[in-house]
RNA sequence: GGGGACGUAGUGUAGUUUGGUCUAGCAUUGGUGCUUCGGGAGCAUCCGACGGGAGUUCAAAUCUCCCCGUUCCCA
Protein backbone atom coordinates (compact mmCIF):
# COMPACT_ATOMS: atom_id res chain seq x y z
CA UNK A 1 0.00 0.00 0.00
CA UNK A 2 1.14 3.46 -0.77
CA UNK A 3 1.77 5.75 1.79
CA UNK A 4 -0.32 8.87 1.72
CA UNK A 5 1.80 11.56 -0.28
CA UNK A 6 2.97 14.76 1.61
CA UNK A 7 2.49 16.14 -1.89
CA UNK A 8 0.29 16.25 -4.54
CA UNK A 9 -1.25 15.31 -7.82
CA UNK A 10 -4.27 17.76 -7.81
CA UNK A 11 -4.02 19.63 -11.14
CA UNK A 12 -4.35 23.61 -10.36
CA UNK A 13 -5.80 24.15 -14.72
CA UNK A 14 -7.87 21.71 -14.53
CA UNK A 15 -9.12 21.56 -11.07
CA UNK A 16 -8.32 24.69 -9.08
CA UNK A 17 -11.05 24.72 -7.20
CA UNK A 18 -9.59 21.06 -5.27
CA UNK A 19 -5.99 22.24 -5.80
CA UNK A 20 -7.07 25.47 -3.67
CA UNK A 21 -8.84 23.53 -0.72
CA UNK A 22 -6.44 20.75 -0.69
CA UNK A 23 -3.04 23.21 -0.40
CA UNK A 24 -4.33 25.23 1.84
CA UNK A 25 -4.75 22.02 4.25
CA UNK A 26 -1.26 19.80 2.74
CA UNK A 27 0.62 22.93 2.99
CA UNK A 28 -0.69 23.89 6.74
CA UNK A 29 -2.29 27.49 5.97
CA UNK A 30 -5.20 27.46 7.25
CA UNK A 31 -7.84 25.23 9.22
CA UNK A 32 -11.13 25.37 8.46
CA UNK A 33 -12.23 23.14 11.73
CA UNK A 34 -13.09 25.78 13.62
CA UNK A 35 -16.71 25.45 12.98
CA UNK A 36 -17.82 28.85 12.36
CA UNK A 37 -18.65 29.97 8.50
CA UNK A 38 -16.25 32.22 7.16
CA UNK A 39 -14.16 32.08 9.79
CA UNK A 40 -10.55 30.07 9.90
CA UNK A 41 -7.87 29.66 11.65
CA UNK A 42 -4.50 31.31 10.07
CA UNK A 43 -1.62 28.96 10.65
CA UNK A 44 2.21 30.12 10.41
CA UNK A 45 2.49 29.23 7.13
CA UNK A 46 0.48 32.06 6.01
CA UNK A 47 0.94 34.23 8.44
CA UNK A 48 4.12 34.24 7.93
CA UNK A 49 4.11 35.05 4.71
CA UNK A 50 1.29 37.68 5.11
CA UNK A 51 3.38 39.24 7.96
CA UNK A 52 6.00 40.18 5.15
CA UNK A 53 3.35 41.53 2.98
CA UNK A 54 1.73 43.96 5.65
CA UNK A 55 5.69 44.78 6.71
CA UNK A 56 6.23 45.72 2.83
CA UNK A 57 2.75 47.85 2.96
CA UNK A 58 3.00 49.51 5.84
CA UNK A 59 7.02 50.67 5.43
CA UNK A 60 5.94 51.94 2.23
CA UNK A 61 2.98 53.64 3.68
CA UNK A 62 4.92 55.34 6.55
CA UNK A 63 7.76 56.42 3.68
CA UNK A 64 5.07 58.31 1.97
CA UNK A 65 3.67 60.00 5.04
CA UNK A 66 0.68 57.69 6.66
CA UNK A 67 1.11 57.46 9.98
CA UNK A 68 0.56 54.49 12.12
CA UNK A 69 -3.23 54.32 14.20
CA UNK A 70 -4.76 51.35 16.41
CA UNK A 71 -8.84 52.22 16.25
CA UNK A 72 -11.51 50.29 18.56
CA UNK A 73 -12.53 47.29 16.52
CA UNK A 74 -16.44 48.76 17.44
CA UNK A 75 -18.02 51.39 15.85
CA UNK A 76 -21.04 53.15 17.54
CA UNK A 77 -24.48 52.63 15.65
CA UNK A 78 -24.88 56.94 15.66
CA UNK A 79 -21.49 56.95 13.47
CA UNK A 80 -22.17 54.17 11.42
CA UNK A 81 -25.70 55.41 10.26
CA UNK A 82 -23.77 59.05 9.37
CA UNK A 83 -23.89 58.68 6.11
CA UNK A 84 -26.90 57.44 3.54
CA UNK A 85 -24.95 56.00 0.67
CA UNK A 86 -22.09 54.35 3.47
CA UNK A 87 -24.91 52.48 5.71
CA UNK A 88 -27.11 51.13 2.63
CA UNK A 89 -23.82 49.38 1.29
CA UNK A 90 -22.67 47.76 4.29
CA UNK A 91 -25.74 47.92 6.70
CA UNK A 92 -26.54 44.28 5.54
CA UNK A 93 -23.29 43.10 6.35
CA UNK A 94 -22.66 44.10 9.90
CA UNK A 95 -22.26 41.53 12.44
CA UNK A 96 -24.08 44.08 15.64
CA UNK A 97 -23.02 44.05 19.38
CA UNK A 98 -26.28 44.21 20.88
CA UNK A 99 -25.87 43.33 24.49
CA UNK A 100 -24.49 42.03 27.55
CA UNK A 101 -23.30 38.24 29.18
CA UNK A 102 -25.70 39.44 31.47
CA UNK A 103 -28.70 39.58 29.34
CA UNK A 104 -28.89 43.51 29.07
CA UNK A 105 -29.47 45.35 25.94
CA UNK A 106 -26.92 47.86 25.23
CA UNK A 107 -28.02 51.67 25.37
CA UNK A 108 -26.40 51.62 22.08
CA UNK A 109 -25.73 49.09 19.69
CA UNK A 110 -22.17 48.78 18.08
CA UNK A 111 -21.04 47.53 14.78
CA UNK A 112 -17.97 45.45 14.38
CA UNK A 113 -15.86 47.69 11.72
CA UNK A 114 -16.59 46.47 8.51
CA UNK A 115 -14.19 49.18 6.77
CA UNK A 116 -13.55 52.24 9.44
CA UNK A 117 -14.30 55.67 7.88
CA UNK A 118 -16.69 56.39 10.32
CA UNK A 119 -14.54 55.13 13.31
CA UNK A 120 -11.77 57.58 11.40
CA UNK A 121 -13.75 60.46 10.66
CA UNK A 122 -14.98 61.00 14.18
CA UNK A 123 -11.71 61.71 15.54
CA UNK A 124 -10.57 63.77 12.13
CA UNK A 125 -13.48 66.32 13.08
CA UNK A 126 -11.62 66.80 16.30
CA UNK A 127 -8.39 66.78 15.31
CA UNK A 128 -8.35 68.39 12.11
CA UNK A 129 -8.21 72.71 12.41
CA UNK A 130 -6.37 74.58 9.60
CA UNK A 131 -5.26 74.02 6.55
CA UNK A 132 -1.56 73.11 7.93
CA UNK A 133 -3.16 69.93 9.10
CA UNK A 134 -3.42 69.02 6.13
CA UNK A 135 -2.89 66.51 4.28
CA UNK A 136 -3.62 64.05 7.07
CA UNK A 137 -2.94 60.53 5.88
CA UNK A 138 -3.35 57.72 8.62
CA UNK A 139 -3.82 54.26 8.60
CA UNK A 140 -4.49 50.87 10.33
CA UNK A 141 -3.75 47.17 10.10
CA UNK A 142 -6.57 45.17 11.25
CA UNK A 143 -9.07 42.54 11.11
CA UNK A 144 -12.44 43.85 9.55
CA UNK A 145 -15.98 42.19 9.51
CA UNK A 146 -18.32 41.66 7.50
CA UNK A 147 -21.54 39.30 7.31
CA UNK A 148 -20.83 38.23 3.64
CA UNK A 149 -23.77 35.86 1.86
CA UNK A 150 -21.68 34.82 -0.80
CA UNK A 151 -19.70 31.42 -0.85
CA UNK A 152 -17.25 32.33 1.34
CA UNK A 153 -13.89 30.42 0.74
CA UNK A 154 -10.70 30.79 2.36
CA UNK A 155 -8.42 33.77 2.35
CA UNK A 156 -10.36 34.51 -0.91
CA UNK A 157 -13.66 35.71 0.99
CA UNK A 158 -14.48 35.13 4.87
CA UNK A 159 -16.50 37.15 7.33
CA UNK A 160 -13.53 38.36 9.14
CA UNK A 161 -10.35 39.49 7.21
CA UNK A 162 -6.98 41.38 7.53
CA UNK A 163 -5.68 44.36 5.87
CA UNK A 164 -4.92 47.97 6.18
CA UNK A 165 -6.97 50.72 5.50
CA UNK A 166 -6.28 54.10 5.41
CA UNK A 167 -8.09 56.98 5.48
CA UNK A 168 -6.53 60.44 4.33
CA UNK A 169 -8.05 63.72 4.40
CA UNK A 170 -7.19 66.97 2.03
CA UNK A 171 -7.59 70.47 1.03
CA UNK A 172 -8.67 70.07 -2.60
CA UNK A 173 -10.05 67.38 -4.56
CA UNK A 174 -7.06 67.87 -6.94
CA UNK A 175 -5.32 66.60 -3.76
CA UNK A 176 -7.22 63.74 -3.32
CA UNK A 177 -6.84 62.50 -6.66
CA UNK A 178 -2.84 62.44 -5.97
CA UNK A 179 -3.34 60.31 -3.57
CA UNK A 180 -5.60 58.36 -5.01
CA UNK A 181 -2.58 57.94 -7.79
CA UNK A 182 -0.13 57.58 -5.37
CA UNK A 183 -2.00 54.38 -4.34
CA UNK A 184 -2.55 52.87 -7.51
CA UNK A 185 1.40 53.55 -7.56
CA UNK A 186 2.16 51.84 -4.16
CA UNK A 187 0.04 49.09 -4.88
CA UNK A 188 2.15 48.56 -7.96
CA UNK A 189 5.40 48.62 -5.98
CA UNK A 190 4.11 45.69 -3.46
CA UNK A 191 1.81 43.22 -5.45
CA UNK A 192 3.78 43.36 -8.91
CA UNK A 193 7.36 44.27 -7.84
CA UNK A 194 7.64 42.73 -4.24
CA UNK A 195 4.85 39.74 -4.81
CA UNK A 196 5.06 39.08 -8.51
CA UNK A 197 0.97 39.60 -8.71
CA UNK A 198 0.23 41.37 -12.15
CA UNK A 199 -2.98 43.29 -12.03
CA UNK A 200 -4.86 46.00 -13.75
CA UNK A 201 -6.63 48.87 -11.87
CA UNK A 202 -10.32 49.87 -13.14
CA UNK A 203 -12.46 52.88 -12.44
CA UNK A 204 -15.63 51.08 -11.41
CA UNK A 205 -18.87 51.78 -13.08
CA UNK A 206 -21.05 54.34 -10.80
CA UNK A 207 -22.93 51.00 -9.56
CA UNK A 208 -20.10 49.31 -8.73
CA UNK A 209 -18.14 52.15 -6.59
CA UNK A 210 -17.51 51.86 -2.69
CA UNK A 211 -20.52 52.68 -0.98
CA UNK A 212 -20.29 56.30 -0.21
CA UNK A 213 -17.77 57.21 -2.26
CA UNK A 214 -17.58 59.63 -5.40
CA UNK A 215 -14.74 57.15 -7.63
CA UNK A 216 -13.27 53.70 -7.15
CA UNK A 217 -10.22 52.42 -8.42
CA UNK A 218 -9.73 48.73 -7.58
CA UNK A 219 -6.90 46.58 -9.40
CA UNK A 220 -8.02 43.19 -10.34
CA UNK A 221 -6.45 40.18 -10.83
CA UNK A 222 -7.07 36.59 -12.53
CA UNK A 223 -7.36 33.68 -10.53
CA UNK A 224 -6.20 29.98 -12.65
CA UNK A 225 -9.74 29.06 -13.25
CA UNK A 226 -10.43 32.61 -15.00
CA UNK A 227 -12.48 34.27 -11.99
CA UNK A 228 -11.27 38.39 -11.88
CA UNK A 229 -10.28 38.32 -7.89
CA UNK A 230 -10.37 42.17 -6.96
CA UNK A 231 -7.42 43.24 -4.71
CA UNK A 232 -6.63 46.84 -3.41
CA UNK A 233 -8.98 49.30 -4.14
CA UNK A 234 -8.63 52.93 -3.44
CA UNK A 235 -11.32 55.91 -3.47
CA UNK A 236 -12.12 58.83 -3.68
CA UNK A 237 -14.44 59.59 -0.99
CA UNK A 238 -14.62 63.53 -1.83
CA UNK A 239 -16.96 65.41 0.53
CA UNK A 240 -20.01 62.96 1.28
CA UNK A 241 -18.42 62.17 4.94
CA UNK A 242 -16.78 65.48 5.73
CA UNK A 243 -20.20 67.31 5.63
CA UNK A 244 -21.53 64.04 7.08
CA UNK A 245 -18.79 64.39 10.50
CA UNK A 246 -18.08 67.88 9.74
CA UNK A 247 -14.99 67.42 8.79
CA UNK A 248 -13.69 71.02 8.47
CA UNK A 249 -10.21 73.27 8.09
CA UNK A 250 -9.52 76.75 7.84
CA UNK A 251 -7.86 77.74 4.58
CA UNK A 252 -4.87 80.50 3.86
CA UNK A 253 -7.67 83.03 3.94
CA UNK A 254 -9.33 82.36 6.69
CA UNK A 255 -12.48 80.49 5.09
CA UNK A 256 -13.85 77.60 6.67
CA UNK A 257 -13.69 74.22 4.47
CA UNK A 258 -15.10 70.74 4.02
CA UNK A 259 -12.06 68.06 3.68
CA UNK A 260 -11.36 66.22 0.94
CA UNK A 261 -10.91 62.64 1.81
CA UNK A 262 -10.07 58.84 0.38
CA UNK A 263 -9.16 55.61 1.49
CA UNK A 264 -7.41 52.78 0.04
CA UNK A 265 -7.63 49.26 1.55
CA UNK A 266 -4.82 46.22 0.69
CA UNK A 267 -7.00 42.86 2.26
CA UNK A 268 -3.98 41.40 2.93
CA UNK A 269 -5.50 37.55 3.56
CA UNK A 270 -6.71 37.86 -0.13
CA UNK A 271 -3.57 38.91 -1.47
CA UNK A 272 -2.04 35.98 -0.11
CA UNK A 273 -4.75 33.93 -1.83
CA UNK A 274 -3.59 35.50 -5.25
CA UNK A 275 0.04 34.72 -4.16
CA UNK A 276 -0.19 30.70 -3.81
CA UNK A 277 -2.87 30.59 -6.82
CA UNK A 278 -1.08 32.90 -9.13
CA UNK A 279 2.44 30.94 -8.46
CA UNK A 280 1.54 27.42 -7.21
CA UNK A 281 1.72 24.65 -9.71
CA UNK A 282 1.51 20.82 -9.41
CA UNK A 283 3.82 19.98 -6.82
CA UNK A 284 2.47 22.88 -4.28
CA UNK A 285 3.54 26.56 -3.72
CA UNK A 286 5.77 28.63 -5.09
CA UNK A 287 6.53 31.23 -2.75
CA UNK A 288 7.94 34.66 -4.44
CA UNK A 289 11.39 35.05 -2.48
CA UNK A 290 10.43 37.94 -0.50
CA UNK A 291 7.45 36.59 1.36
CA UNK A 292 8.67 32.92 1.81
CA UNK A 293 8.38 32.02 4.75
CA UNK A 294 11.42 30.04 4.45
CA UNK A 295 13.58 31.18 1.85
CA UNK A 296 15.87 28.30 1.92
CA UNK A 297 15.95 24.58 3.52
CA UNK A 298 18.77 22.75 4.42
CA UNK A 299 18.47 19.03 4.10
CA UNK A 300 21.28 17.36 5.55
CA UNK A 301 21.90 14.22 3.87
CA UNK A 302 23.85 11.81 6.82
CA UNK A 303 24.53 8.06 7.73
CA UNK A 304 25.72 6.87 11.52
CA UNK A 305 29.31 7.36 9.87
CA UNK A 306 29.26 10.98 9.01
CA UNK A 307 26.35 12.84 10.80
CA UNK A 308 27.92 15.11 13.11
CA UNK A 309 30.40 15.79 10.30
CA UNK A 310 27.29 16.78 8.04
CA UNK A 311 25.23 18.30 10.93
CA UNK A 312 28.13 20.17 12.02
CA UNK A 313 28.44 21.95 8.16
CA UNK A 314 24.71 22.29 7.55
CA UNK A 315 25.02 24.59 11.02
CA UNK A 316 27.90 26.52 9.46
CA UNK A 317 25.85 27.18 5.83
CA UNK A 318 22.65 28.10 7.69
CA UNK A 319 24.76 30.47 10.45
CA UNK A 320 26.31 31.95 6.94
CA UNK A 321 22.38 32.19 5.25
CA UNK A 322 21.19 33.48 7.96
CA UNK A 323 23.93 36.56 8.89
CA UNK A 324 22.70 37.57 5.28
CA UNK A 325 19.25 37.85 6.45
CA UNK A 326 18.34 34.72 4.38
CA UNK A 327 15.45 33.13 6.10
CA UNK A 328 16.61 29.26 6.73
CA UNK A 329 16.26 26.59 8.65
CA UNK A 330 18.24 22.68 8.59
CA UNK A 331 15.29 20.41 8.31
CA UNK A 332 16.61 17.88 10.84
CA UNK A 333 13.07 15.77 10.96
CA UNK A 334 14.00 12.29 10.92
CA UNK A 335 12.31 11.54 7.74
CA UNK A 336 14.12 10.23 4.88
CA UNK A 337 15.81 12.52 2.10
CA UNK A 338 13.11 12.05 -0.53
CA UNK A 339 10.42 12.59 1.91
CA UNK A 340 12.01 16.01 2.86
CA UNK A 341 12.36 16.93 -0.41
CA UNK A 342 8.61 16.73 -1.32
CA UNK A 343 7.32 18.10 1.34
CA UNK A 344 9.47 21.44 1.32
CA UNK A 345 8.48 21.46 -2.32
CA UNK A 346 4.85 21.39 -1.23
CA UNK A 347 5.62 24.56 0.90
CA UNK A 348 7.08 26.13 -1.89
CA UNK A 349 10.63 27.00 -0.32
CA UNK A 350 12.60 29.18 -3.28
CA UNK A 351 15.39 27.15 -2.56
CA UNK A 352 16.98 23.81 -0.95
CA UNK A 353 20.19 23.52 -0.23
CA UNK A 354 21.15 19.78 -0.22
CA UNK A 355 24.16 18.85 1.99
CA UNK A 356 26.24 15.67 2.47
CA UNK A 357 29.11 13.24 2.24
CA UNK A 358 29.75 14.41 -1.75
CA UNK A 359 29.32 18.29 -1.29
CA UNK A 360 31.60 18.33 1.52
CA UNK A 361 34.12 16.72 -0.10
CA UNK A 362 33.68 19.30 -3.39
CA UNK A 363 33.00 22.28 -1.05
CA UNK A 364 30.25 22.55 -3.22
CA UNK A 365 26.42 22.50 -2.44
CA UNK A 366 23.83 21.14 -4.31
CA UNK A 367 20.95 23.62 -5.02
CA UNK A 368 17.56 23.08 -6.03
CA UNK A 369 15.30 26.03 -7.63
CA UNK A 370 11.65 25.03 -6.85
CA UNK A 371 10.45 27.47 -9.73
CA UNK A 372 12.98 26.35 -12.21
CA UNK A 373 12.99 22.31 -11.12
CA UNK A 374 16.49 22.82 -11.23
CA UNK A 375 19.32 21.58 -9.66
CA UNK A 376 22.95 23.30 -9.58
CA UNK A 377 25.86 23.03 -7.99
CA UNK A 378 27.35 25.98 -5.66
CA UNK A 379 30.40 26.94 -3.88
CA UNK A 380 29.63 26.75 0.24
CA UNK A 381 31.71 29.36 0.89
CA UNK A 382 29.99 32.77 0.03
CA UNK A 383 26.65 30.58 -1.06
CA UNK A 384 24.70 33.64 0.82
CA UNK A 385 25.69 35.59 -2.21
CA UNK A 386 24.52 33.41 -4.52
CA UNK A 387 20.88 32.86 -2.92
CA UNK A 388 20.30 36.41 -2.44
CA UNK A 389 21.12 36.77 -6.30
CA UNK A 390 18.76 33.82 -7.17
CA UNK A 391 16.36 35.05 -5.21
CA UNK A 392 16.15 38.58 -7.13
CA UNK A 393 16.29 36.20 -10.34
CA UNK A 394 13.05 34.17 -9.02
CA UNK A 395 10.99 37.05 -8.14
CA UNK A 396 11.67 38.26 -11.93
CA UNK A 397 11.26 34.76 -13.10
CA UNK A 398 7.50 34.31 -11.40
CA UNK A 399 6.66 38.19 -12.51
CA UNK A 400 7.56 37.56 -16.12
CA UNK A 401 5.79 34.55 -16.15
CA UNK A 402 2.36 35.69 -13.85
CA UNK A 403 2.54 38.70 -16.25
CA UNK A 404 2.52 36.98 -19.41
CA UNK A 405 -0.15 34.46 -18.49
CA UNK A 406 -2.05 37.50 -17.49
CA UNK A 407 -1.47 39.44 -20.75
CA UNK A 408 -2.76 36.25 -22.83
CA UNK A 409 -6.08 36.32 -21.13
CA UNK A 410 -6.91 40.04 -22.00
CA UNK A 411 -9.04 39.95 -25.16
CA UNK A 412 -11.42 42.07 -27.69
CA UNK A 413 -14.60 41.06 -28.69
CA UNK A 414 -17.28 43.43 -30.24
CA UNK A 415 -19.96 41.15 -30.23
CA UNK A 416 -22.42 40.38 -27.27
CA UNK A 417 -21.70 36.38 -28.46
CA UNK A 418 -17.85 36.77 -28.68
CA UNK A 419 -17.44 38.20 -25.15
CA UNK A 420 -19.36 35.49 -23.97
CA UNK A 421 -17.28 32.58 -25.26
CA UNK A 422 -13.77 34.75 -24.18
CA UNK A 423 -15.31 35.00 -20.58
CA UNK A 424 -16.66 31.61 -20.68
CA UNK A 425 -12.93 30.34 -21.20
CA UNK A 426 -11.66 32.73 -18.66
CA UNK A 427 -10.93 35.80 -20.13
CA UNK A 428 -10.86 39.50 -19.14
CA UNK A 429 -12.70 40.67 -22.17
CA UNK A 430 -12.23 44.40 -23.53
CA UNK A 431 -15.66 45.93 -25.56
CA UNK A 432 -17.43 48.74 -26.26
CA UNK A 433 -19.78 49.73 -24.10
CA UNK A 434 -22.55 52.28 -23.73
CA UNK A 435 -21.97 53.70 -20.28
CA UNK A 436 -20.29 53.29 -17.14
CA UNK A 437 -22.57 56.13 -15.14
CA UNK A 438 -26.03 54.95 -13.80
CA UNK A 439 -27.62 54.81 -17.55
CA UNK A 440 -25.48 51.87 -18.23
CA UNK A 441 -27.22 49.53 -15.63
CA UNK A 442 -29.08 48.05 -17.33
CA UNK A 443 -27.25 47.09 -20.32
CA UNK A 444 -24.67 45.83 -17.11
CA UNK A 445 -27.52 43.74 -15.56
CA UNK A 446 -28.20 41.82 -19.08
CA UNK A 447 -24.52 40.76 -19.05
CA UNK A 448 -24.54 39.67 -15.61
CA UNK A 449 -27.65 37.57 -16.35
CA UNK A 450 -26.62 36.58 -19.83
CA UNK A 451 -23.09 35.17 -18.94
CA UNK A 452 -23.22 35.24 -15.25
CA UNK A 453 -19.95 38.01 -15.24
CA UNK A 454 -19.70 41.82 -14.89
CA UNK A 455 -18.50 45.29 -15.84
CA UNK A 456 -15.18 45.40 -13.83
CA UNK A 457 -14.73 48.75 -15.10
CA UNK A 458 -12.66 51.24 -17.65
CA UNK A 459 -8.87 51.71 -17.41
CA UNK A 460 -7.56 54.46 -15.27
CA UNK A 461 -6.16 56.19 -18.55
CA UNK A 462 -9.21 56.06 -20.65
CA UNK A 463 -9.05 54.34 -23.80
CA UNK A 464 -10.87 55.54 -27.28
CA UNK A 465 -13.91 53.57 -27.79
CA UNK A 466 -15.02 52.45 -31.81
CA UNK A 467 -18.34 51.46 -32.48
CA UNK A 468 -21.43 50.72 -30.37
CA UNK A 469 -22.55 49.32 -26.90
CA UNK A 470 -22.69 45.11 -27.25
CA UNK A 471 -25.82 45.15 -25.46
CA UNK A 472 -28.10 48.19 -26.54
CA UNK A 473 -26.15 49.12 -29.71
CA UNK A 474 -25.82 52.49 -28.64
CA UNK A 475 -22.78 54.27 -29.23
CA UNK A 476 -20.23 53.05 -27.03
CA UNK A 477 -19.13 55.90 -24.78
CA UNK A 478 -16.25 53.68 -22.66
CA UNK A 479 -14.22 50.71 -23.44
CA UNK A 480 -14.46 48.44 -20.18
CA UNK A 481 -13.29 45.04 -19.21
CA UNK A 482 -15.69 42.51 -18.70
CA UNK A 483 -14.81 39.63 -16.77
CA UNK A 484 -16.59 36.36 -14.18
CA UNK A 485 -15.85 37.37 -10.43
CA UNK A 486 -15.42 36.09 -7.06
C1' G B 1 -34.47 34.24 0.81
C1' G B 2 -35.50 29.16 -1.78
C1' G B 3 -33.91 24.24 -2.51
C1' G B 4 -30.61 19.96 -2.12
C1' A B 5 -26.68 17.01 0.31
C1' C B 6 -23.87 15.62 4.41
C1' G B 7 -22.01 14.77 9.79
C1' U B 8 -18.27 7.62 12.15
C1' A B 9 -10.55 8.59 15.33
C1' G B 10 -6.24 14.28 13.21
C1' U B 11 -7.62 12.89 7.85
C1' G B 12 -10.22 9.74 4.17
C1' U B 13 -13.66 6.00 4.50
C1' A B 14 -16.72 0.79 5.58
C1' G B 15 -21.08 -0.12 8.19
C1' U B 16 -27.15 3.03 7.80
C1' U B 17 -31.28 0.69 2.59
C1' U B 18 -33.46 -4.39 5.81
C1' G B 19 -32.12 -2.18 13.98
C1' G B 20 -28.99 -7.55 16.56
C1' U B 21 -23.09 -10.49 13.44
C1' C B 22 -20.24 -3.61 15.86
C1' U B 23 -16.32 -5.74 21.50
C1' A B 24 -17.56 -0.31 15.17
C1' G B 25 -13.64 -2.63 10.19
C1' C B 26 -9.82 -0.55 6.72
C1' A B 27 -6.13 3.03 5.20
C1' U B 28 -3.36 7.05 6.57
C1' U B 29 -1.72 10.29 10.38
C1' G B 30 0.18 10.40 15.59
C1' G B 31 3.24 7.93 19.98
C1' U B 32 7.16 4.30 21.22
C1' G B 33 11.21 0.87 19.94
C1' C B 34 14.70 -1.28 16.51
C1' U B 35 16.75 -1.28 11.67
C1' U B 36 17.10 2.41 7.75
C1' C B 37 18.50 7.26 5.17
C1' G B 38 21.96 10.53 -2.26
C1' G B 39 14.22 11.43 -4.56
C1' G B 40 7.95 9.29 -1.27
C1' A B 41 11.72 3.23 4.07
C1' G B 42 10.53 -1.52 6.79
C1' C B 43 8.99 -4.34 10.98
C1' A B 44 6.79 -4.56 15.81
C1' U B 45 3.63 -2.25 19.23
C1' C B 46 0.25 1.34 21.30
C1' C B 47 -3.31 5.55 21.26
C1' G B 48 -7.52 7.41 18.79
C1' A B 49 -14.40 7.99 16.43
C1' C B 50 -20.62 7.08 15.71
C1' G B 51 -21.97 16.05 16.17
C1' G B 52 -25.61 17.03 20.63
C1' G B 53 -30.34 16.03 22.95
C1' A B 54 -35.00 13.62 23.33
C1' G B 55 -37.94 9.51 21.70
C1' U B 56 -39.34 4.39 19.67
C1' U B 57 -37.41 -0.62 20.98
C1' C B 58 -35.67 -6.32 24.56
C1' A B 59 -31.80 -3.93 21.46
C1' A B 60 -29.96 2.29 17.91
C1' A B 61 -23.99 4.31 14.21
C1' U B 62 -28.63 2.36 11.81
C1' C B 63 -35.62 4.47 12.72
C1' U B 64 -38.39 9.40 14.33
C1' C B 65 -38.25 14.50 16.08
C1' C B 66 -35.58 18.83 17.63
C1' C B 67 -30.99 21.39 17.94
C1' C B 68 -25.96 22.31 16.29
C1' G B 69 -22.44 22.37 12.44
C1' U B 70 -20.62 21.85 7.37
C1' U B 71 -21.23 22.04 2.19
C1' C B 72 -23.37 22.68 -2.79
C1' C B 73 -26.87 24.93 -6.23
C1' C B 74 -30.33 28.88 -7.39
C1' A B 75 -32.03 34.13 -6.34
Amino acid sequence: MAKEKVTFDFDKKGDFSEWYSEIIKRAELGDLRYNIKGFIVFQPWSVLAMEKTYDFLEETLQLKGHKPYWYPVVIPEKNFLMEKNHVKGFAPEVFWVTETGAGEKLEEKMALRPTSETAFYQMFSIWIRSYKDLPFKTYQRAQVFRYETKATRPFIRSREFYWIETHNAFDSKENAFKQAEEDMQTTKEILLDKLCIPFIFFERPEWDKFPGAETTFAADTLMPDGKVLQLPSTHIISQNFTKAFEVKFVDEKGKENYCWTTCYGPAVSRIFAAIISIHGDNKGLIFPFSVAPLQAVIIPIYNEKNKEKVLKESKKIQEELRKAKIRTEIDLTDKTMGEKFYYWEMKGVPFRIELGEKEIKEKKATVFLRHEGKKTKEKISGIEKFILSEGTKQMDYLKKKAVKEFEEKIVEADSIEKVKKAVEEGKIVKTGFCSVSMQGNDCAEKIEKEMNASIRGTKFIKEKPAGNCIVCKKKAESVVYIGKSY
